[in-house]
DNA sequence: AAAAATTCCGACAAATTTTGTCGGGATTTG
DNA sequence: CAAATCCCGACAAAATTTGTCGGAATTTTT
C-alpha cells in the first residue's frame, strides 16, 4: 500500500539523472536512462512521455532528440507527479466518485477519509523535487529547444 | 499505491463500530461487524485477531466472547495499525533490507527515500484513532475481562 | 530520398499483490 | 456435551502493477 510504484521510482531516477547533468542540459533519451539504471526501456519511456505531455519535460522527436527538464520542474511536487502517472490520489476508492460508496449505507469511510485524504495530499504537495532530490539550487536551464 | 488496503479499511470500520457503542462497551464478535458492514467475515476476523495479538484489542474466546477495545486504543496511530496489519511501512523495498538495493550500484533511491520515508512515517504516527474517528473524548472503558 | 534515431501509442502478457475462501483446531459458556 | 467463538494456515481468485510487443509519426543524418 505504501510502496512507490515503478512508474514513480523510474521517474524519480530519470529526474535525478537529468538534474545531475544540469549546468550542461542536453537532450537525454529514454534509452540512455534505461541503460544507466538498467531498468526496462519501454516503461521509463512511457513515464517520460506522460511527464512530457503533462508539461514537466520538454521532448523532441527524432534522431538526437530526447527529453530535457522544463523550467520550473524543480518546483513540481510528488503529488503532481503521482497524479500525472497514476491518476488522482485517494485513500479510498469511493472518493474517486466523490464519496459515492454505494456499498453499504452504514459505511462511514468516505466521511472519515475525506479530511485525512486532504492532509495526505497536502503532505505530498509540500514535497517538491528540489527537496526530494536534495538539490542546493537549480543553476540554469538553457532555453534550447532544438537538438542540434 | 495510496489506496488503503481492505485490511485497514475493515479495521477502521471495526474500530468505528466499537467506538460507537462506547460508554456501554461489550464483547463484539467478528460476525457482528462483518454483518453490520457486509464485509467478508474471515477477513475482518483475521484483522481483529492480529489487532488483538498486537495488544490493541482484548479478545475472549468462547460463546459470548468477542473483541473489545483495550485501554489506550484511541491513541494508536495509523502507523501502528499499518505495521500490525501490513508490516513495516517503507516507500521502497530496499529500505526493508536497510537500503541494500543490490540492484544497480547507481540506484540512488534508497538514499533519496530514507528521509522521505521518515517523514511519511511521522505523518501517520501523528494520526491517531481518536482524531481519525473524530471522537470528542473517550468516555470510559470498563475493565471487564470476562463476558458474563 | 532513404535510413536511422527517436518519441509516441495502444494492446496485451506476465508477475505480483491483495482479497477472499476453506478446513480445521482450541477454548469457553450453558 | 453442544454451541459459539476465537485462532491459524494453506490455498484460490481477483485485481493491480509491471513488462513486452508491434507499429506509427517525426526529425536528423547520409
Amino acid at each position: 500500500m505504501f510502496h512507490l510504484t515503478k512508474k514513480l521510482e523510474y521517474s524519480l531516477l530519470a529526474f535525478s539523472y537529468m538534474a545531475q547533468l544540469l549546468p550542461e542540459s542536453r537532450w537525454v533519451t529514454a534509452k540512455e536512462i534505461s541503460d544507466h539504471y538498467q531498468i526496462p526501456y519501454e516503461v521509463v519511456a512511457r513515464c517520460l512521455q506522460h511527464l512530457a505531455r503533462a508539461g514537466v519535460l520538454h521532448s523532441w522527436i527524432g534522431a538526437q532528440g530526447g527529453y530535457r527538464l522544463k523550467a520550473g520542474w524543480e518546483k513540481k511536487s510528488l503529488l503532481e507527479l503521482y497524479e500525472i502517472l497514476e491518476g488522482p490520489m485517494n485513500l479510498v476508492r469511493c472518493l474517486d466518485h466523490d464519496g459515492d460508496c454505494s456499498h453499504v449505507a452504514r459505511c462511514t469511510l468516505p466521511v472519515l477519509m475525506r479530511p485525512l485524504n486532504q492532509k495526505l495530499k497536502k503532505f505530498f504537495q509540500d514535497l517538491v523535487l528540489r527537496d526530494v532530490l536534495n538539490l542546493k539550487e537549480v543553476i540554469n536551464e538553457s532555453k534550447v529547444t532544438t537538438p542540434s
